[in-house]
DNA sequence: ATAATAAAGGACAAAAATATCTTTTATTAT
DNA sequence: ATAATAAAAGATATTTTTGTCCTTTATTAT
């Protein structure tokens, strides 16, 4: 098991991938993200679509057409793109799964995980999704392989 | 998506379950445990058979027959059980999903999320099977609902 | 207007995870 | 020895996740 589903990690890769192209102000194709982040181009199509109803990701149809973010998307925690995709059980829900995790019915590691789950949470809501252009752009940080 | 799959938390709950009841020294059979924790019982003996290959559960066959825990089981970690059933992928495995997680090809999210999953392994790791069998006599922890 | 482009949407397919059913094997008590 | 018990093992079924295909819609350039 992967903390994110492989959906949600697409999804974030490609918003990464997105953020730093679209700061320049072009537009991507999804063959163009699909391949920079190495993820299946039809697949990653549902994804983008996804995140577009949720106004995540913005797109324009046709020639010249493409993905891409306005500076909005690009403030954005992606704690955002994580509930979207995978919801919040990776920040509410109990470690082993009982119904509800809570204080008064607490599963033996409640304590210990519901520290490091809040760790999580806060990461994931402090960062924006634009916050690796400079790396990505200089090449210390990858979305690939 | 949760931290663990709903097969490893079964794996635990029903490790917990039987390291208190197996402290008085008894074997409990399997529709008990299921009964315990709330999971399918056929599915579950599936995992408590993989447990079992594994060492981390004993177990005897025909009348007065069950699961138990053994001494040396009750002091082993967590951790064992979580690899045992979903891997190290939650140890090791780059939260973005990159081939291989790595400090020399870093995913933007890397060295936030080295240090909360270097966390969750130590937690897993210090933690043992019998470490909470007090609390759940005396039912101030759940493992049910 | 027409053709080309690219995303949106709906239907379908494959793979993996979860769950159930049935038969076999080992152990115990009679 | 025999019958009853309980886990082991193997086969099958269902559900969810992941991935693909095909048609439609919107936009742009000619
Ligand atoms: S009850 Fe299990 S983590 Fe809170
Ligand atoms: S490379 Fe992604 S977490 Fe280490």
């Amino acid at each position: 098991m992967a903390i994110f589903s492989k959906t949600c990690e697409y999804a974030i890769r490609a918003v990464f991938f997105l953020a730093h192209r679209s700061a320049q102000g072009g537009r991507v194709g999804i063959k163009e993200i699909a391949a920079g982040i190495g993820s299946p181009e039809l697949y990653l199509a549902k994804i983008l679509q996804e995140l577009g109803r949720r106004g995540l990701v913005s797109s324009a149809k046709g020639p010249n057409g493409g993905f891409y973010l306005d500076a909005a998307s690009l403030s954005r925690p992606l704690s955002d793109i994580v509930e979207a995709v995978d919801g919040d059980g990776i920040f509410r829900g109990c470690a082993l799964g009982l119904k509800q995790c809570s204080e008064t019915n607490p599963c033996p590691l409640h304590s210990q995980f519901k520290a490091i789950r809040d760790q999580i949470h806060h990461l994931l809501h402090r960062t924006t999704i634009g916050e690796f252009n400079e790396e990505l752009v200089q090449g210390l940080l990858s979305l690939k392989k």
